[in-house]
DNA sequence: CACTTGACCTGTCCGC
DNA sequence: TGCGGACAGGTCAAGT
């Protein structure tokens, strides 16, 4: 589910929802989403006071004043959900069988503040993770010595893009979008967005590129993750905003998950969807020629 | 090293 | 309706 869009819209919510808040309770269902020590939560998150909400690629990170850092990687399912103290659900209370109501099934790790509000870590599929550490060491793992340039910042340029993608000549150039080596942030629907405004033919091998055509894809993957920004993400089934709502970037979508309805560019054809790198990938067959 | 595939999990949808 | 299989926004580890 969330990409940079999604995961920057999160981060944009957050800060404006838990920045000031005081960390008064942890708790969580599976030791997998949250493996940190009792010790070390008691030490440095527990009284601690959230001082910022980053991102970078697809992981969130939250600054604590104790000099620690939750990190966080909301995978395919994951929600960071921010509940007011106004909004009780749960065990016991009155509301507790309200729909949407919070904790569910899919929440992982609950965090309660000091003023009674909450925020809660939810993953259908369990392959997310919050993770407690020091903030100093947070650009030390090793995802983040490997994770490419930041395809909103300056230095991202149309020849760094191409030098970047050299690493990964032979292979497919939707493979190598989704590599977060290559660049941060692209996930499946912004790669097949991209390739369907460049006009490039996801199994196109990267060597048979132009610098024009890479200078394009550059272009249109930076305009279509602004574009889901500006809409609040997608709204796909398991994402949601940090308050709970969903974003209308799928409105927006050209060919992600519109396969059997036509092109908006050829309205006789249909897109189509075939698999590229191990992943759903959608086409227009005439905008994207077959390499 | 570069590339591909399977694994991690739960839930949903589609065809029989 | 029931059941099996394919598939779902991401990344790793292990295979070739």
């Amino acid at each position: 589910m969330p990409e940079l869009p999604e995961v920057e819209t999160v981060r944009r919510g957050l800060s404006e929802l838990i920045i000031g808040k005081i960390v008064a309770k942890v708790s969580t269902d599976n030791q997998k989403s949250f493996p940190n020590s009792q010790p070390d939560v008691e030490a440095f998150l527990l009284g601690a006071k959230i001082i910022a909400v980053r991102r970078r690629a697809k992981v969130l990170m939250i600054d604590l004043n104790s000099g620690y850092t939750l990190v966080i990687h909301l995978k395919m399912t994951g929600q960071l959900v921010y509940v007011g103290p106004e909004v009780r659900f749960g065990a016991g209370h009155p509301n507790e069988s309200l729909v949407g109501g919070l904790p569910d099934k899919s929440t992982r790790v609950e965090f309660a503040f000091a003023d009674g509000s909450n925020m809660y870590f939810n993953d259908q599929r369990k392959f997310g993770w919050v993770r407690l550490m020091p903030s100093l060491e947070v650009d030390s793992l090793p995802f983040m010595q490997k994770v490419g340039p930041e395809p909103f910042d300056p230095e991202f340029t149309n020849e760094v893009f191409a030098g970047r993608l050299l690493r990964r000549k032979n292979t497919t150039i939707k493979a190598a979008i989704l590599d977060q080596s290559v660049l941060a942030g692209v996930g499946n629907i912004y790669a097949d967005e991209g390739l369907w405004a460049a006009n490039i033919h996801p199994e196109t091998r990267v060597k048979d590129l132009s610098f024009e055509q890479t200078s394009k894809l550059r272009r249109e993957l930076i305009d279509v993750m602004a574009l889901s920004i500006e809409k609040g993400g997608s709204s796909n089934r398991n994402y949601v905003n940090a308050d709970g709502s969903k974003g209308s970037f799928t409105d927006f979508a050209k060919v992600f998950r519109r396969d059997g309805l036509a092109c908006v560019r050829h309205p006789d054809q249909e897109i189509e969807k075939i698999r590229v790198a191990g992943r759903g990938t959608h086409i227009c067959p005439v905008c994207q020629r077959r390499p």
